[in-house]
DNA sequence: AAAAAGTTTGACCAAACGGTCAGGATGACG
DNA sequence: CGTCATCCTGACCGTTTGGTCAAACTTTTT
């Protein structure tokens, strides 16, 4: 399951270039909405130099999101039993919502493969992303019954810390709409936001 | 821009059956993935006869969207300036979230809207939408000012509110995956961890 | 019962789609 | 320079898609 890494440096450049369109055209438009020839134009090809890169349609979705899975967690794999626990969490926070601000279309991909079923990558989310959760759910479950954050279910903990941050990049349009023309960047009120709630939330008493 | 309503009863129950197939794909495959031999299908009538009564794919999405529009924003509407207000912020949590529970298949249509960018009801969102969400953030906004919560960017509370109870609908399959099977329905728990969030943050100090 | 209005369908169409293929262009290298 | 592997493309294919249409069927009205 490795050594199929680029070659060449046309390759490289190429398979970079592929898969760069392909998260603009995917994140936008979905998997079934994208096309094979817009991924190509985009990306400067034609489609059947892009089809001589990558096999199928699929192939590049899967290997999207793939790749990108390991940046999207490393977030959570960063929350430390060493440091104190409402600093972490909150450092965890802050750091997913720089990613939403970072990496918009990395998380509308995502949202789009799970609101679809994820019918690609079921089995990482149930493996590796559920092995990962768990563990670091039990971090947290220990701080809490230490006293050291207040009672809280770490499982919904860290589902809330996903759905407020991650909010920001996958429903953009509409907080953009909602908020109007005079506040083009809703990120830094956020912060402060997303911050004094997780901190009175987490104040163990 | 009225009158347009069924006639006959053929007509309504016909559509409502249209609309309710397409209801379930659209949510299941978003605009772009739905087919409309699989909305048919699902109605129980031919391409043709649906197409009878309803002139093209997107109509019958935005159709859904406007006429769903309504329901989706009721428990907004319902945030009153008579009651407590933490009563009333937190018992607007609870209905959004009784609705994420009870309509999800709604909840992920809308997602899937404004993922792709809101091609379809944009002028909703920044007309009705923003207009109610302006409306219900001065009250709050009032309150808070009034020292009956705490300090608290209403924006952000009402994107925080929408973030956290559509992500059990939205991100379901995801959830699921993550929590294993022998947590079958969040949403008791969901509750329980939302109110404490709400109650603790919007504590007057 | 006949006409009128409303409903349903099979056959069809043009466009768009994912993907193939033979062959030509371009690069790497001795 | 020659040669061999890599890279690229125009033309093409079968399928699916949203949508049309004339004709047939059913219901309502008179």
């Amino acid at each position: 399951m490795a050594a199929d890494r680029p070659r060449t440096r046309i390759q490289e450049k190429n398979r970079r270039a592929i898969l760069s369109a392909a998260l603009k055209v995917f994140s936008a438009q979905g998997f079934r909405g994208a096309t094979l020839d817009e991924i190509a134009s985009v990306a400067g090809l034609s489609k059947p130099n892009l089809l001589y890169y990558f096999p199928s349609k699929e192939v590049i979705h899967v290997t999207l999101l793939e790749g990108l899975m390991d940046t999207w967690l490393d977030p959570l794999r960063a929350l430390s039993a060493d440091g104190d626990p409402k600093a972490e969490i909150l450092s965890y926070v802050q750091r997913k919502l720089e990613m939403s601000r970072d990496l918009p279309r990395e998380s509308r991909l995502f949202a789009n493969e799970i609101l679809q079923g994820a019918p690609h990558i079921g089995p990482l989310l149930s493996g590796d992303l559920k092995s990962l959760v768990d563990e670091k759910a039990a971090l947290i479950e220990g701080w809490s019954q230490d006293g050291r954050i207040g009672p809280v279910h770490p499982h919904h903990l860290i589902f809330s810390i996903w759905a407020l941050t991650q909010h920001y990049a996958d429903f953009e349009s509409q907080i953009k709409m909602v908020l109007g023309p005079a506040e083009p960047d809703p990120y830094p009120e956020a912060e402060r936001y997303l911050t004094r709630l997780y901190e009175r939330m987490l104040d163990p008493e």
